[in-house]
Order: C-alpha cells, then sequence, then structure tokens
DNA sequence: CCCAAATTTCGAAAAATATGGAAATACGAA
DNA sequence: TTCGTATTTCCATATTTTTCGAAATTTGGG
C-alpha cells in the first residue's frame, strides 16, 4: 500500500456523510444495497449521494455492480482491511493492538 | 468512539503530508520528536508543519510536551488503536483481518 | 419506439483546506 | 534584561471540497 492511495482512502472515509454511507453499506454485508436503498437511508439528494459513492468507488472502498436499472453497491472489506494492516503496520507498538481479530459482522 | 470523531481523525490522517508527518512521529517510537527534527524531515516551512501538526494534535492522533524551548511530539498509540477499533468493528467481516496483533515497531 | 425509474453528469456557489511569508510569542541562557 | 532559538499565530491566497438543482443518461418494459 502506498502512502498516496492509503491517504485518499482515509480521506474518504473522512467525511461524516461518507462514513455513514460506507458504515451503512458495510451492514448490508454481501448482499449490498442500491444507491437509491441508501439514499433513503441518508436522506440527502441523489447528486450529493452519487457524488460521495463515486468517491468510496474511487479510491477502491466500495464496489458497485449493476442489477438491470438498479445499482448495487457494496464494501470492499479487502480494500478495508488492506488499510486498516497498513495503520496497523504503523500502530500496534506498545498498547494492545488487537482490533477484533475474529470479528463476526455483515 | 463517536462517528464524528472518527471522521475528524481519519480526514486529519488523508492528507499525504500528515500522514506522512504522522508515520515520521511513529518511527520515531516513545522518544518522539522535536517539531524542529520533523521538519528537517518533510522539508516544508514551519508555518505549514505547524498547522498540520495542530490538526493532528487537535484530533487526539500526537500530543506535545515541552521540553525547554522544543516540543516534543508524540504519536499516541491509544488513539490510533482505538480509530483502528473503529473501522475494525465494521469491517473484519468475512476475509483475513487480523492486522498485525502482535507487532512491535516504535 | 417511447416511457418510467434509477443514477450520473453538468454547472455553479458557498465553504473549507492548504500553503507559506512575516510578525509575534515562548523559553532558556548570558 | 537582552539575545537567539523554537514554534506558533496572523493574514492572505490558491485550490479543493461540498452541496444540490436541473438536465442528461442508462436500462428494461410495454
Amino acid at each position: 500500500m502506498k502512502l498516496e492511495k492509503a491517504a485518499s482512502q482515509l480521506e474518504a472515509l473522512g467525511n461524516p456523510t461518507r462514513l455513514q454511507l460506507y458504515r451503512i453499506l458495510v451492514r448490508a454485508g454481501d448482499d449490498g444495497l442500491a444507491v437509491g436503498s441508501v439514499q433513503g437511508k441518508l436522506d440527502i439528494p441523489s447528486s450529493t449521494l452519487s457524488h460521495h459513492l463515486k468517491r468510496l468507488v474511487d479510491t477502491g472502498l466500495v464496489t458497485q455492480e449493476r442489477q438491470a436499472t438498479t445499482l448495487i453497491c457494496r464494501a470492499n472489506y479487502p480494500g478495508m482491511n488492506a488499510l486498516i494492516g497498513y495503520l496497523a503496520d504503523e500502530c500496534c507498538a506498545d498498547a494492545a493492538c488487537a482490533p477484533a481479530a475474529g470479528k463476526a459482522l455483515a
């Protein structure tokens, strides 16, 4: 993971709306969620949502797949794991750093 | 960890210069590093560095301690661990997510 | 082909961020 | 106190981000 890429991913997650959006997709799990469904949960204009979503997709944190007219969005777990790994590389020096290694969520 | 705080920390790390700065402090370990020493490694004007540093301190990712005229800066490991924990909370769904739990660095 | 639903792109304005020179401040030493 | 070093604050500017209405686009169905 290059510094530039890590920084762009961190920046993408560093916006409250986008972080919330990302969390929604994580909770949706492997089924993913249509853009429209996400919009219902976030209550922001579709164009604003589209911009934020594009940012997450561009940085590799979210993937999209067409299903007819709707676009299914999914959190990209490997991408997030790589980012966490990058951060952990720098952290995990002394204090207890065992970020829920065996977690089950989505 | 609240979403707002996590977002502000992610945003703070989401700038290439600040991420680099943060990494430098992590590598410096518990001894920390004086602002001036950091400046030597980054080669940016002191005022710019001060702004970035302030951002990291304000978000709780870095701490500072005076030693005479110099200011020693240290990466705040617990802070980073909390952030990683927050991200891992959302991640760690399926793929291998064991971010170097037993790592020795600084 | 034409329609309706889903989503993006365009265009534009407000707000926030990044950057750095110059001046100010903090601190210890002489 | 006066000086010099370390660092921040002030101020101003260029750039980027955020936001969203309106128009365009995509896709499948009738």
